[in-house]
DNA sequence: GCTCTTTTTCGTTAATTCTTCAAAATAAAA
DNA sequence: TTTTATTTTGAAGAATTAACGAAAAAGAGC
């Protein structure tokens, strides 16, 4: 993955942090998010799908804690990383942190090249995360790719081969749309020549066995996985 | 891009498979050029500068392969897509092609669906190549162009497909003018069959759907995006 | 070879999206 | 100010595109 696909959100009510911390990630290539509170950096999240964030403790409005379980418990977000920006000495701070769910924090003042380096860190997670992909699990759907099964809640879900590869390639990224012709790259493979209109009935069996919110059509373009409530 | 801007280049020496590819590509709608041998190949690349170059093997004063290097040789064509045509057990030629600078390869006997395939396969290169960053926000607006999103404050705005990726052009550069004629190339494709009064409308519905002031109209010339306040 | 499952096709229907048209409005130019 | 060119607007019709129902075709297992 290249730095330039990822997403970084930064959330600091001090325009001085977001400028300059924002300043050091941009020039190493990340796309950079702000917000100014809690409240609003649990919103942003939501919309944007970072893949980091960067949350400052001390906020009006909503602490860096509250958000942190806030974000915790959307299921669209279940993989994000969070990190804390503390100031040195609010040990506290620390303890109540990983309890609501962070992964790690930074103290201030922020050294950008300390910066920079821990969120290189971080981010070396989504590699391997990506890499041991062979189970996946989003709320009470479970994709195991190595057999070929699909749970949902109790039940063990059945799916052919095409069906199965077409929800693993959807799947792979929630709320990514996947346009006919990746998805016909990916699952059929550029040497089988099928009809436009295959795709729009596998989907079809994938709404009647998987669940009918769970996928959505973006007209003229293809479609994407979406988590259950999320993007309605 | 429109399959109509395409560029394939065949080079064969057998004139029934001049004939038989070029037919089919061409009743894709893609503009095929044809050369005799390796030579004239790479005189007419020179000069066409085609998006997709089939080449065959076997040929008599240069063969495929040599052709292939000398291609890949010339600067101004180290963006051509290069596959070859080989019959089916020329086994060495395969490792072979790949080491002079192919692409892919395609088996004769030709099938026609699987070469058309084949082409529009190699061809989506040109596509993905574009890549842009798949998020942006400007104040309260989020684009998320992975998952054809847009946000506005708390609300979701749901975007068609053409008045999606014309908001995506315009806020690629906001402040920007777009010229009508680059609008229409970059949002319709330049095969443009439609009439002068549909980009307008396009942008009424952006207006309705975004707010007013965010779309400044250039009389005679186009239209940008401006963030609210600056620029009115 | 036969049966059951999976995959693909097809015609129809439903819905959305895109485009056109013409009158009214606006801005620029003379 | 009047003229001219261009855009906005409202409404309607055309064209795309996907969902659906059903069935044929292709594969897999026995």
């Amino acid at each position: 993955m290249n730095t330039s696909d990822i997403k970084i959100l930064l959330v600091d009510d001090e325009p001085d942090i977001l400028e300059i911390v924002g300043y050091n990630l941009k020039s190493e290539g990340y796309q950079v998010f702000t917000a100014n509170n809690g409240n609003e950096g649990v919103e942003i999240a939501q919309k944007v799908h970072p893949h980091l964030i960067l949350l400052d403790i001390m906020m009006p409005e909503m602490d860096g804690i509250e958000a942190c379980e806030k974000i915790r418990a959307i299921k669209s977000l279940e993989n994000v990383i969070i990190s804390f920006l503390t100031a040195r000495g609010e040990d506290y701070s620390q303890v109540a942190g990983f309890d609501a769910g962070a992964d790690d924090y930074i103290t201030k003042p922020i050294k950008p090249k300390v910066l920079v380096s821990k969120v290189k860190s971080l981010l070396r997670r989504l590699k391997t995360e990506e890499k041991s992909n062979t189970t996946t699990q989003f709320g009470d759907i479970i994709i195991n790719r190595e057999e070929y099964v699909v749970f949902k809640g109790e039940k063990k879900i059945s799916l052919p081969r095409k069906e199965f590869e077409l929800f693993s390639l959807l799947t792979s990224k929630p709320g990514k749309v996947f346009k006919r012709e990746v998805i016909l790259d990916n699952v059929w493979g550029n040497e089988v020549v099928v009809g436009g209109r295959t795709i729009d009935v596998h989907i079809r069996k994938l709404r009647e066995k998987i669940g009918d919110n769970y996928f959505k059509t973006v007209k003229g373009v293809g479609y994407k996985f979406v988590l259950e409530g999320f993007d309605k």
